[in-house]
RNA sequence: GCGGGCAUGGUCUAGUGGUUAUGACAGCAGGUUCCCAACCUGCUAACCCGGGUUCAACUCCCGGUGCUCGCACCA
């Protein structure tokens, strides 16, 4: 047994089919996992739990779209720039660096030189932050996206395989405004594969290359932003506000006096903070080893006006495991600027049409037509965008390609236009919560990992959540008998006849040894079949948690099951 | 990417320039027993890859790969 309770929860993890390197008989590859057959049965009931978490909720769906994606989403939302930063390492202490963090001050926008510019102006004497040299060497680009083509021959177009499943619900906006009759709010939710191709993957589960995210966008009106009744969520759970601002340092309170305080920013951000811990609660996480980070200033994505992490405690300490952050309408204006598209806003309706009343200058095509030929739908366009009309013609108009013209009395007339206007169009605000998967399901092993011993021997259970348990009985028949094991088959298929419940049978070796195996992969109830189940239809239900057993009628144990938790039978 | 450590059955491990390469647990078959990892018998199953040194390499050397720990990086 090795010293170390980490080393011996990843042994158990292999030796059981829960999760394993991938590619071991090639050596594995850092940062690439399988699930096993225990494994995937868990992570998939976490998965549908928070499908089911969100979707319950009315107003939002599920959607799933390509993991491949063309460079220019990606161009757009920002991960083209923000992936590809170039490195460089110093030739003397071997320290590595961003180029554009060394070179802020000595260029405009480092961001955007190549790897020969970089080169180039690093040799202008840049020291060293770590040691006072000046030598650089190894200008390279750090590629944390995936890079791949779409098109088999080489002029395919140029694509990622994805960072995130949110651009796709970006992309889907105009399928959901329309799905969801043109009403906000609406939020649509997206499981799938997201891929950063890690410089040093470490932590097992934790830093992933490939690895599987759970993201929701909601999408609202920022002047209606809504929130439910946080009444409804009475527990404390501990906050980390941001250290910059002025409730600094760990305290726990509700959501609704978080919010009540200034602290949570928006009230939606609130309302997903509760709604996320009570995720975290329904599939096992221990709710003392959850914690909410609120990120500072500095840390936030620039569009970003409030941002929590939530963080879970395990053996690799407090980890960030969901991500609530209101990106404002930073994705969907983004998109809209890149793509040209008119169909990523909402509609606002006004409770009472809106009079505005304005000056204008209309033209007069018959004389601007002939001035300005080709100008001339420019020279119009940009009359009916002036905000401010001048005092006196003739005066200067600038046009949209910048260069000005001449507007005189003849080419315009000046009148007063009323308009009735019934809404607006405007761009929504999104809330995105995103989960990673890989890292609650270390979370959720991790907390139900209970070592204990049994005769003074060391004894592990798997203390899951019925939830998101791997097999939800499993069946033992006494005896390796024919009788006995007909038996045991039948009430398997009975079991598995159930909707989304699983059954396992295993009649290998003593009573005693299967219960410990069913145990360590946490299987809650043990169904054990004897000579009397044969005579009058009963069987013994152990469970895992005490090991406490009753006596049941087979038709009891199947109804309860179908219905729902065996443990009203104790 | 750099530096250190490591690489032996499913898991955890012992060990050697020439061995039939340990042991435990797990697994399989049989026996026995039968409600908490019992016991007996038998069995399955391993030296990361490539090159070099050598009569002989799992062992020594070099290279690679992978894992791991630090550093750096981490929307």
């Amino acid at each position: 047994m090795s010293e170390r309770r980490i080393d011996r929860l990843t042994s158990l993890l292999r030796r059981r089919g829960v999760v394993l390197p991938s590619f071991e008989i090639y050596g594995g590859v850092s940062g690439l996992i399988d699930y096993g057959p225990v494994g995937a049965r868990i992570k998939r009931k976490v998965v549908d739990s928070w499908i089911d978490h969100w979707t319950s909720q009315g107003d939002i769906v599920e959607v799933d779209s390509p993991t491949l994606t063309p460079e220019a989403v990606l161009v757009a939302s920002g991960h083209v720039g923000e992936f590809n930063d170039l490195m460089v390492t110093c030739s003397s202490c071997d320290s590595a660096f961003r180029a554009d963090h060394l070179l802020e001050g000595v260029h405009d926008n480092p961001d955007s030189l190549d790897a020969d510019g970089v080169s180039e102006l690093l040799t202008n004497g840049i020291v060293c932050p770590a040691c006072p040299d000046t030598k650089w060497s190894d200008v390279r680009p750090m590629n944390l996206m995936f890079a791949t083509q779409i098109g088999a021959m080489s002029k395919g177009r140029s694509a990622y395989m994805r960072p995130e499943t949110a651009q796709g619900m970006f992309m889907l906006f105009p399928a959901l405004f329309r799905h969801f009759k043109q009403k906000l709010p609406f939020g649509a939710v997206q499981t799938g594969k997201g891929y950063r191709n890690e410089i040093s993957p470490r932590q097992g589960m934790i830093r992933l290359r490939e690895f599987d995210m759970a993201e929701l966008e909601y999408f609202i009106d920022p002047e209606y932003p809504p929130c439910p009744d946080l009444s409804a969520w009475p527990n404390s759970v501990t906050m980390i506000p941001d250290p910059d601002g002025g409730h600094a340092g760990e305290k726990a309170m509700t959501c609704a006096e978080a919010l009540s305080k200034g602290i949570i920013r928006h009230p939606t951000v609130a309302w997903f903070l509760a709604k996320t811990m009570d995720f975290m609660v329904d599939v096992g996480v221990d709710p003392t080893k959850v914690r909410f980070r609120q990120h500072s200033s500095t840390e936030m994505a620039h569009y970003a006006e409030d941002c929590w992490d939530c963080e879970l405690h395990g053996e690799h300490g407090w980890v960030e495991c969901v991500g609530i952050a209101n990106r404002t309408c930073h994705d969907l204006q983004s998109h809209e600027d890149a793509s040209g598209s008119k169909l990523l806003r909402a509609w606002r309706q006004y409770d009472e049409p809106r009079n505005e009343v304005r000056d204008v200058l209309a033209p007069v095509s018959a004389v601007i037509g002939p001035s300005f030929k080709n100008h001339a739908a420019d020279v119009v366009e940009s009359l009916s965008r002036l905000t401010k009309l001048p005092d006196d013609l003739p005066f200067q108009l600038q046009l949209s390609d910048g260069s000005s013209v001449e507007i005189s009395s003849d080419m315009v007339n000046r009148r007063t236009e009323e308009v009735t206007l019934h809404g607006e169009w405007f761009t929504p605000h999104v809330i995105e919560p995103a989960f990673g998967i890989d890292r609650i399901v270390w979370h959720i092993l991790d907390h139900a990992f209970t070592e204990t011993s049994k005769e003074g021997e060391p004894y592990s259970v798997m203390r899951l959540n019925a939830a998101v348990a791997p097999y939800d009985v499993a069946v033992l028949p006494l005896f390796d008998k024919p009788k006995m094991m007909e038996h045991a088959r039948k009430i398997v298929s009975r079991v598995n006849s159930i909707p989304s419940r699983k059954g396992e049978m295993d009649s290998s070796r003593s009573i005693g040894r299967r219960y410990a195996r069913v145990d360590e992969i946490g299987v809650p109830w043990a169904v054990t079949i004897d000579h009397d189940s044969l005579e009058d239809g009963t069987v013994t239900i152990r469970r895992r948690d005490d090991q406490k057993q009753i006596r049941c009628s087979v038709d009891d144990l199947i109804e309860t099951l179908s219905k729902g938790d065996l443990s009203i039978l104790f």
